[in-house]
DNA sequence: TATGAATGAGGTTTCATTCAT
DNA sequence: CATGAATGAAACCTCATTCAT
């Protein structure tokens, strides 16, 4: 009855992870790139092997199906801003508007042309749909930089109004979010520029900079 | 001369308007259901006949087609909060701080189970898809809104740091979009209460109300 | 979450029996024909869908997928001759070998060109592979025969040698399947005559008639 | 005038016959395994290749495509019983009876656990698409079991009903396809016992034993 | 006006086969 | 000889849309 199986391998040569590894690469290239242009539903996985110079049978080589390519695409890009992320050490006597502004604003510099604006837009898209990868991308990315903010409010006392951010550190996170909404639907040509709105966040709430 | 437009005809009766906007209505409340469950994409136009206990055909007697229903629907949302809004007078001497609780705090506290925040959620999910239409809501909703704050920013001279403000008065909508964001997306179970974050907000630019 | 539902049609005509039964039968024509010819895995639904004047979506407004039409087909099927079997009366006093004569060979004259033989070698070919429908044929045709075959050997007592065959009622119907399995297999342009080899069998068993 | 041939060459060595034997006979036994469990359609390639611990390719270095695999393995499995059948020389005065019961009734008692029955099964089933196939079945097992079956038969003289088997020969195989078949398909758990079942038609033909 | 049967383009996925290494 | 990555034709199935009644 049963017609499969797993048997091993005996002679021969092993695979080549090199020449796996350069066309998953390509895949993910083009993938990312249609997944972000038009989302999960839109983007046809002829489009996307065509784009990679493949056939559309080769991303069944590497992808057992549409979704797991998705999730592949948005695992590869959650994981990497992570790593900056704990990397950066916290300076002792570090203001907490200094030390948002630290955090915060070089990654906002690039935040559209680096394509991170796209992702985090994508990540709100499809989300919902994807609660797996949703989870994913709360452990990995929402959930480290809510402590850094927390870590970094709660460490200055005594300003009363402050204690607002540490309810709700997700204020923090809202001009981000607001920049990246903004710039994908309502933004027309002039598109807001992250950075700058965050500054004026932390203008704000903290006053001007010393 | 032909006179009879004025008088009942007997066989081929005319169009009957109440029976026709009671159809439409019928229609538009299952098409809101399963585009605010489901998205535009994986909405499918038998579902929505199902649910509004029509035919598949009927459908098509009152939208040319699966995008017309959509953004029928989504201008009769978009077109009811502006109306408050509009509505609304500013007491004289009120304070950007007072006014902006009172604009948008009775707003937000029924914000999810209103069935706003949905809305909100499908624009932001489906606007970069359907740029026509956050374009009018963005005409309708969005920029008055944002004429509002600004407004209510300008008129309190002097305070150097809520300038801000005034330079991005989006940010007075952040919370507001991080809140449907995050409970759409990363929420688990514990979700956000929007009220209390705006006024969180409020507290952290403004400090406590008097 | 759920995208769609069972909801009650209001208003409305209801649905024309007639015309589905008349679509039904028309792919139910069409796709026999083509399992008899191929075989499930080899009948494509395309041909199918051609062969009965109809579209490809059509078929799936009927049935669900390509097995429940191939279970419909042989159900269909199976459900015609157990009617002719459990009509026939059992003459008093009826020789095992006349009864046997009388339930079988009319059946077996036209067994080729009724199609029957066609049917037979379609459930012995695909039977492995579609277990429930397998089940359902032993059910409503292959242990009706067995039942009646028993009570036609077991009435005739003392005969040693036929005990055999109420211990083995399958022998009955060996010479049937062998002249369906024969005919389609073996039996180049000369075919078995399954009436004539089936009296044979009597002969061989109960000697010449009487 | 080469004259290499005789030795063994250094570089670019000769094809090993023994090695492609052996390579061979691996596939032999794991397409035997897979068609026997699934059919000719239902077996991938790339299951044989797995279980045969060997790549895809390999496959296509012993065999043009898969019908020509699918046919080797059915001639080695049609040619070996054939052997047999020929070797067994028959005793002078021996019985219809006994001859039948010496020729078959061995090969019957392990015609399941052998995997004859099996094979017998995979002919019947895919026979009809591969007439080449059954043609040389036919040729190879089923003529010359007819003829030794003729032959008995017809040695004994004078018994008028069992001339049937003589015209029908077919009929001394009809309980073991009838087996086959059965055991196959409507057998639930308790398969039928061909040899018994083989037994039994002897008896309701020729009488208890002597 | 409303119906529901019919359509068919378009999408995902499978798998026998090829070929450079 | 053997490999395994790559191919692409072909199959199944979905669903927005049309139309005779």
């Amino acid at each position: 009855m049963k017609c499969d199986g797993m048997f091993p391998r005996g002679r021969g040569r092993l695979p080549d992870p090199e020449r796996t590894a350069q066309t998953r690469k390509l895949i993910w290239h083009a993938a990312l790139a249609n997944f972000l242009a038009c989302g999960f539903e839109r983007t046809r996985m002829a489009d996307v092997a065509s784009r990679a110079g493949l056939a559309k049978g080769t991303l069944y080589l590497h992808f057992a199906d549409k979704e797991a390519l998705f999730e592949f695409v948005l695992q590869q890009l959650v994981s990497e801003p992570l790593a900056r992320l704990q990397a950066a050490p916290v300076p002792a006597g570090e203001s907490a508007r200094a030390g948002l502004e630290r955090l915060f604003v070089p990654m906002l510099r690039d935040f559209e042309s680096s394509g991170r604006a796209a992702v985090l837009r994508l990540i709100i898209t499809e989300g919902s749909r994807f609660p797996a990868l949703a989870e994913i991308h709360r452990r990995l990315v929402i959930e480290p930089m809510m402590r850094l903010v927390d870590r970094m409010v709660q460490a200055e006392a005594g300003a009363v109004e402050r204690l607002a951010l540490s309810r709700f550190p997700q204020l923090v996170g809202a001009p981000v979010i607001m920049a990246a909404v903004w710039n994908g639907i309502w933004a027309g040509d002039e598109k807001l520029d992250p950075a700058a709105m965050f500054v004026a966040f932390l203008d704000a709430v903290f006053g001007p900079p010393a």
